[in-house]
DNA sequence: AGCACGCCGACT
DNA sequence: GTCGGCGTGCTC
C-alpha cells in the first residue's frame, strides 16, 4: 500500500503537491506538521501537510519527501482551515497565506553549498577567469554560498558557471537545510565549588598574585554575587570588570570559573506586580453586562463608545472573565508601535499572561510567542497584537477584542493575503465558537450597519470617564482670515489665541497636519518647473531639515538646489505644507517653547515613538506637532488644545470613504484634548467651515454622519450595500498595461452581461499612476450584496487565469484586492 | 516565486 | 565565434 501527502508549499501558486510517503512516515505525519520536500530541480523547501492519503497521482510520479521537520503540527487545525478560508475570500493562493502566517524562521529552505573537490586530477588552465576566482576563493574559505560567488564574479546569473566547474570536477555542490530559530543562550560564571571555602579561596587569591586581572576578575565575581544575589552572567562580568573574554576562558581553562549556558527566553516576562482592573463606573458596568448579555444570543458586539469613556476597562474586565475560563484571548490594536500606553496597562492587569506580537518582533521572538500560543502556554493567554497576529496557531480561543475597529490598517495591502483582520477575526472566532467585541468611538459605516440591521450587537457608552466633558469645536474659515489678513504663516488668529493662552496655563497642545516634510512641491516661479521623481508619477516633497527632496511612495531623494533645475534661477517656491513646516513656524511665533515633531521622519529606530511620547507626558516638550500616528490611542493628561491645521486635505481624498475618515479622524484628535477634568477646546482650521462632514464633526453628530453617509453610499453603490473588488495591473510598461487592463475589462463585460447588476469600473488610471518605475492601472468591480460574491470571484479568477495564457499580458501584474477599503 | 531551457545582440 | 540577455514554461 502506497501512502501520499498533499503538501502546501509557501510560494505563490494555486495547487497543492503530492508526495509520497513510506507506511511508517505516513502514521507519524499529521496534517499541520511541516516536512522538507525536494521542489523543482534540486532545491528543498518547506511545506506544510493538508491530508495524509493513498490516492495515487495519475498524471506524474510523485517524488518521496526527504524528511520530516516536526515531532507535532506547526499549524493547528482551525488555524489550516482559516488559512483556506482567507486564501479563498481574499482570492490569493494558499502558499500566500502559508508565507504569511509562519514565522520566516519555520520555513527552512535549502541552501546551495559549494565546497572544494577533494580529488580532481583536472587541469587549471581549463578554467575561465570567472571560474578561476571561485576556485581561488575555495582554497581561502572552506564553503561557499551562491550568493558569496554572485560577490566574487560580480554577477547575478552564477549558476551555469557553478555546473561548468562541477562537470570539470573542481567543486561538489550540495543542498543543504538550516534550522533557522536559534534559541537563545546565555553564558553564565560562577566559582568552581572547590573554592567555596574561605580557605581555599584565600588560598587562591594569593596564587593569583601575580595575574592581577585574573584576580581582579574574580573580585568583581565576588561583588557581583553578593550584591545580586543571582546567576552572573559572563557579559555582566566583563562589563563590570573590564575584563575581555580571554582573561575569564584562561580562568575557566584553570578550572577555577565553571561556565555554562542556559536557553533565554527572548520575549521577556512581566515581572511586575499586577494589579486588579479598576472598578467599573456605573456607566461601564452597564456597558459590561450588556455586552456579555448580548454575548448569549450573539457572536459579535460592536461596543460604541465616545473617547475617554473607559473602553479599556471595559475590555479588561472581559478578558479576565475569558482568562478565568481558561480561554486564549486576543486583542486586536490598529499599529502597535504607537499603543505602549494600553499595551502597558494590560500588561499591569494580566501581568505574565500577556504576550505581545507584531511585525517590529524578529523572527525569533516570533517564534517563541506562536509556540507558546500553539501549545496553550499561560504566558500567552492574553495575545496584544496588530493585524497579523491573528494569524497565530490558536488552539483554544475564547473571545476577540478588535480595538479601534474602524481603522484603515486592520487592512493589508501589499503583499497577498490582503485581508481585513476584523473580518477575518470574526471568521477565525466562528470557527473556534468565540466571541469577538469591536470596539470603536466612531464604528466604521459597515460595522455599525451591521449592528443596526442586527447582524451584531450594539452597545453605546456615551459617558466620558470621570466628569470629562467632551470637547468643544471651533471651525474655523480660513479663506475669511486670509481675507481679514489674519494669518500668520499657516496659523489663523484663533490658533494663535488658544494656543497662547494654553502655553499661559501651561498645558500642552497637540497640532495634526496630514503631511510629513516641508513642502510637498517645489515650484519654480520663473518657469513653472517642479522637481519630479524620476521613479514615480509624484513630485518631490521638500524635507528642510535634511536639505532633501524626497518621493514618499520610493524613497527617492536629492540633495536641495538654491536654483530650479530647468531655468536656472533662483525663483524657487514651494506649495503646501507639511509637519516640518508647522514646526518651523512654531519656533518662530513662539520662541523658547519646547516643539517636538511626531511624523514617520523624526521617529526613527524601535523605540522612536516611545521616546517622543515620552518627552511629551513628561511635560518637557509643550507642543507636538504630528501625522495621523496622533491619532491612534494616545492619552495625554495634560492636553488641553488641540489643532487640526487644514482639514480640506482630509475631505479632498479622491476615495468613497473619505467623509467617513474626515469625520473618525477629526473625532479622534479631538478626544486627545481635555482627558481629566478640564474641558479641551479643538480648533479645526478649514477652507470649507460650511461642509457637513465637519459640521457633524464639530457637534459629535455621529447618527446624523450615519445616515447621511449610507444614504450616499446606497445612491453610488458602494459598501455595505456593494461588495467591491479591485484588480490592479502592475507592468513598467505604459502601453501594456493599457492593453492588458482593457483586455480584461472587455472580458468581464462579456462575462457579467446576463448578470447585469455587477457593476465593472474603469480601467482607470490610480492618482498615483506610476509607483517605482511601474504603471498601474485599476478595475474595479462592484458586486451587489444579493449576488453571491463567491460566484463572482470564481469568474474573476477564470479571466485571470485566461489573462495569463496570453503571451503578451504575461508580463503584467495581475492583483485582486477583495474589499479593497 | 524561482529556476532551467532556449533563442537573439555585444564582446573576445 | 561565445557570453549572457531575458522571454516561456514548469514545479508533485
Amino acid at each position: 500500500m502506497a501512502f501520499y501527502i498533499d503538501v502546501i508549499i509557501s510560494l505563490p501558486l494555486e495547487k497543492l503537491f503530492t508526495y509520497k510517503v513510506s507506511s511508517n512516515e505516513s502514521a507519524l505525519l499529521k496534517p499541520g506538521m511541516r516536512v522538507a520536500v525536494p521542489f523543482g530541480k534540486q532545491k528543498l523547501y518547506t511545506g506544510v501537510v493538508h491530508s495524509i492519503h493513498q490516492n495515487a497521482p495519475k498524471a506524474y510520479e510523485a517524488k518521496e519527501i526527504d524528511q520530516i521537520i516536526d515531532e507535532s503540527p506547526t499549524v493547528a487545525p482551525t488555524q489550516l482551515a482559516h488559512w483556506f478560508w482567507l486564501s479563498e475570500y481574499y482570492m490569493c493562493t494558499i502558499g500566500e497565506v502559508m508565507k504569511a502566517a509562519l514565522p520566516s524562521a519555520f520555513l527552512l529552505e535549502s541552501e546551495t553549498v559549494i565546497t572544494k573537490s577533494g580529488t580532481f586530477t583536472a587541469d587549471e588552465t581549463t578554467l575561465n577567469d570567472g571560474e578561476w576566482l571561485v576556485f581561488e576563493a575555495l582554497s581561502h574559505q572552506p564553503v561557499l554560498k551562491v550568493h558569496d560567488v554572485m560577490g566574487i564574479v560580480n554577477r547575478k546569473n552564477v549558476l551555469p558557471l557553478l555546473k561548468k566547474l562541477l562537470e570539470k570536477g573542481f567543486i561538489h555542490i550540495k543542498e543543504e537545510v538550516v534550522e533557522r530559530y536559534r534559541p537563545k543562550m546565555v553564558t553564565y560564571v560562577k566559582l568552581q565549588p572547590e573554592y567555596t571555602s574561605e580557605e581555599t579561596l584565600k588560598q587562591l587569591l594569593d596564587e593569583l598574585q601575580r595575574a592581577p586581572k585574573q584576580r581582579e576578575v574574580l573580585m568583581h565575581l565576588f561583588m557581583l554575587e553578593a550584591s545580586l544575589k543571582r546567576p552572573i552572567k559572563q557579559k555582566e562580568l566583563e562589563e563590570k570588570s573590564g575584563a575581555t573574554p580571554t582573561t575569564i576562558n584562561v580562568l575557566a581553562e584553570k578550572g577555577i570559573l565553571q561556565k555554562y549556558t542556559q536557553q533565554i527566553d527572548r520575549v521577556g516576562a512581566y515581572n511586575k506586580e499586577t494589579e486588579p482592573v479598576k472598578t467599573l463606573t456605573h456607566s461601564q458596568q452597564e456597558a459590561l453586562d450588556a455586552i456579555k448579555e448580548g454575548f448569549a444570543h450573539q457572536m459579535v458586539m460592536l461596543l460604541h463608545g465616545v473617547t475617554s469613556s473607559g473602553k479599556t476597562e471595559v475590555y479588561a474586565t472581559l478578558i479576565e472573565k475569558y482568562i478565568e475560563k481558561g480561554k486564549q484571548v486576543l486583542f486586536l490594536l490598529p499599529e502597535i508601535a504607537l499603543t505602549t500606553q494600553l499595551i502597558s496597562r494590560l500588561q499591569n492587569y494580566f501581568g505574565h499572561k500577556v504576550s505581545v506580537y507584531h511585525s517590529k518582533y524578529s523572527t525569533n521572538e516570533r517564534v517563541e510567542v506562536y509556540n507558546n500560543v500553539l501549545s496553550g502556554a499561560a504566558k500567552a493567554q492574553v495575545i496584544i497584537g496588530a493585524r497579523s497576529a491573528l494569524l497565530l496557531p490558536f488552539i483554544n480561543l475564547g473571545l476577540v477584542v478588535v480595538d479601534e475597529e474602524h481603522e484603515p490598517s486592520y487592512k493589508q495591502f501589499d503583499p497577498a493575503p490582503r485581508y481585513h483582520a476584523r473580518d477575518a477575526a470574526i471568521v477565525l472566532a466562528k470557527m473556534h465558537n468565540a466571541k469577538v467585541l469591536l470596539g470603536s468611538a466612531t464604528p466604521s459605516l459597515e460595522s455599525y450597519y451591521n449592528a443596526k440591521s442586527g447582524k451584531y450587537g450594539l452597545i453605546n457608552l456615551h459617558n466620558r470617564y470621570g466628569k470629562a466633558l467632551l470637547p468643544e469645536v471651533e471651525l474655523v474659515d480660513l479663506k475669511e482670515k486670509n481675507r481679514k489678513k489674519l494669518m500668520k504663516g499657516h496659523f489663523s488668529d484663533r490658533l494663535l489665541e488658544e494656543i497662547e493662552i494654553a502655553i499661559q496655563k501651561k498645558e500642552q497642545i497637540i497640532l495634526f497636519q496630514n503631511r510629513r516634510g516641508y513642502a510637498p512641491i517645489v515650484e519654480c516661479l520663473s518657469c513653472g518647473h517642479s522637481p519630479q521623481c524620476p521613479n514615480c508619477d509624484v513630485s518631490l516633497t521638500l524635507h528642510q531639515q535634511k536639505q532633501q527632496l524626497r518621493c514618499h511612495y520610493c524613497g527617492y531623494n536629492t540633495p536641495v538646489k538654491p536654483t530650479c533645475m530647468a531655468c536656472g534661477n533662483a525663483s524657487l517656491d514651494t506649495k503646501g505644507f507639511g509637519t516640518e513646516q508647522v514646526e518651523e513656524e512654531l519656533h518662530k511665533l513662539f520662541e523658547g517653547v519646547s516643539v517636538a515633531r511626531m511624523d514617520s521622519d523624526a521617529t526613527i529606530g524601535k523605540h522612536g515613538y516611545e521616546k517622543i511620547i515620552d518627552s511629551f507626558e513628561s511635560g518637557e516638550v509643550s507642543v507636538l506637532v504630528g501625522t495621523q500616528m496622533l491619532t491612534k490611542g494616545l492619552d495625554f493628561k495634560n492636553v488641553s488644545l488641540v489643532g487640526v491645521m487644514n482639514a480640506d486635505t482630509l475631505l479632498n481624498i479622491p476615495d468613497f470613504r473619505s467623509h467617513e475618515r474626515a469625520f473618525q479622524l477629526v473625532q479622534q484628535v479631538s478626544g486627545r484634548a481635555g482627558r481629566a477634568e478640564k474641558r479641551g477646546k479643538v480648533i479645526v482650521q478649514t477652507y470649507n467651515p460650511y461642509h457637513q462632514i465637519l459640521q457633524q464633526a464639530s457637534l459629535n453628530k455621529y447618527q446624523e454622519m450615519y445616515l447621511e453617509q449610507l444614504e450616499q453610499r446606497r445612491i453610488y453603490k458602494y459598501p455595505p450595500y456593494y461588495r467591491l473588488i479591485k484588480i490592479t495591473f502592475k507592468n513598467k510598461d505604459f502601453n501594456k498595461v493599457n492593453e492588458a487592463a482593457l483586455w480584461f475589462q472587455k472580458a468581464l463585460s462579456i462575462q457579467f452581461n446576463a448578470l447585469s447588476d455587477v457593476e465593472i469600473l474603469g480601467p482607470e488610471f490610480p492618482p498615483v499612476a506610476r509607483i517605482k518605475n511601474q504603471y498601474l492601472k485599476n478595475i474595479l468591480v462592484k458586486v451587489p450584496v444579493n449576488i453571491q460574491v463567491q460566484e463572482v470571484k470564481l469568474l474573476l479568477k477564470k479571466i485571470g487565469n485566461s489573462f495569463n495564457t496570453i503571451a503578451n499580458y504575461r508580463s503584467v501584474k495581475c492583483i485582486f484586492n477583495v474589499d479593497n477599503y
